[in-house]
RNA sequence: AUAGCGGGUGGGACUGCCGCGUGCCGAGGCGCCGAAAGGUAUCGGUAUGAGGAAAGUCCGGGCAUCACAGGGCAGGAUAACGGAUAACGUCCGCCGGAGGAGACUCCCGGGAAAGUGCAACAGAAAUAGCCUACCUAAGACGAAUACAGAAACCGUAUUCGGACGGUACAGAUGGAAAGGCGAGGUAAAAGCUCACCGGCACGGCAGGUAACUGCGUGCAAAUGUAAACCCUAUCCGAUGCAACACCGUAUGCAGAGCAUUGUUUGCCCGACAUUCUGCAGGUGGCUAUAAGGCUUCAUGGUAACAUGAGUCACAGAUAGAUGGCAGUCACGCGAAAGCGUACAGAACCCGGCUUACAAACCCGCUAAAAGC
RNA sequence: GCGGAAGUACUCAAGAGGCCGAAGAGGCGCCCCUGCUAAGGGUGUAGGUCGGGUUAACCGGCGCGAGAGUUCAAAUCUCUCCUUCCGCG
């Protein structure tokens, strides 16, 4: 499956303050629904709906080297996870690195992001009930 | 052998599976664009895919747009000399100076006799000859004595005095006191004179393309600072791929607002659109360029480098492609298990400089002291 | 990617070659005021660090982001790095 990334500047920041928020460790995503899905959903050949997936990593946890391989690491584990488990679709997904995302391994790293996406409800076998379920553990929070 | 100096190489290797960018080839039913031809998303195959510093952005050039008759001012840069180069503040050679026992290293290395400024504290004095000290030879002044005369003044002679005279640095300083040191010289002194050393000048000679060096002759004037202003010589139009060209001006996003109109259930609230303000997108440029790399190539040159031949030329992304996992080997640390393998990521392209850098390896050169 | 500023005590900062042994303010300490505190008033020291010295007075060295250089002398001038901030879009 291809990626699809987000580049616009105002996206990432309404995902900051409007998205559904999980954090762990090496990384911190924020989820919430897409607006142009349909948009996407008529560009893609297969006329499936996508997600959007930025990631953003700051000059804080390294040089360009650093920063890089942690956005190739993230991309690799957000890659399998959409391959072993069914994913919700039409939503913008924003993943932002921490320090220990430059070192740990790309499995370490799965298992965060795993767990991240798991309290933002994004996984469909959970269903719609999950997703508010989602929303108040992360107020709880 | 040891210690050291200089230069260079190098930037872990391989296998399997999954995944990404770009070029080319093929397919492209369904989807999208198109009247069609076709194109495209996509799929398959194949080739290929970060650096020596890609970094800092400190210089120089290409390229692009704008400006431009020519010249000057202002502003900026450079600074011994000769060469290399597209060009440079780079490189090579060489001169001078400094350091080292030596190999060798370092130097923003023009002008302070064009002018202006600054030089704290200390010190007698800071660019100028005040004060203390030294001297009393000549001249002047004052005093005393002697001579002549009755006596005084005047005059002459001798002695003494001090500076209004002479000398120019002895005076605890200071980064610097207007050559050093020794001898002569003198009333006391002083390049005043001489020897040696040092400095400066020369349209003198020799060597060198030149900077300069050696010799010769002459001179005694000249503190430092130009990384203070400044002067001299040489060079520089400005802006940068976010340049620039083309295609679109549809629509999207953000904010304001509920005045108008419409939709949403007849009304109210609310929401959305209409309204106002602000901001944009895509394609080309974009890499086969050559001033490029390689050859223990040839010729010329001390060298930088030049010329010729052969050969290789294979990143071109656009929020940014090289990754993940597993295994084997290599190297380092460690008793082992194991851990680690530097600095670091192209963004229009080249030539340099500067800075960062793990392990390993190669070449040339030096030899004072100590040890064998 | 391109361009431009600034780094001085715990904080804000002045100083722009020598009088710097580095102003000033906040903060800090002590005293007064109050039953106690805050506010207010008065006053004071060290100002960082290393070494010497009697746990003292005091003395000396190095310290103005780091390292070189120019100068007799550098927080100040020059160069190279480091860090922080800003502008262009």
């Amino acid at each position: 499956m291809k990626l699809f990334p987000i580049k616009e500047n105002y996206l990432f920041q309404k995902a900051y303050k409007n998205g559904t928020r999980a954090t762990s460790r090496a990384l911190s995503v924020y989820v919430m629904r897409d607006r142009n899905a349909v948009l996407i959903k008529k560009a893609n050949p297969q006329g499936d709906y996508l997600n959007r997936i930025g990631i953003s990593a700051s000059k804080k946890i390294g040089g360009a080297v650093q920063r890089n391989r942690a956005k190739r690491v993230v991309r690799e584990a957000y890659r399998q996870i959409g391959k072993e488990r069914t994913l919700k679709k039409g939503y913008l997904v924003v993943i932002a690195l921490r320090v220990p995302a430059t070192v740990l391994k790309m499995q370490e790293v799965k298992r965060d992001l795993h767990y991240c996406l798991k309290r933002c409800g994004m996984y469909l076998e959970e269903t719609a009930a999950s997703e508010n379920k989602g929303v108040t553990t992360d107020n709880e929070a």
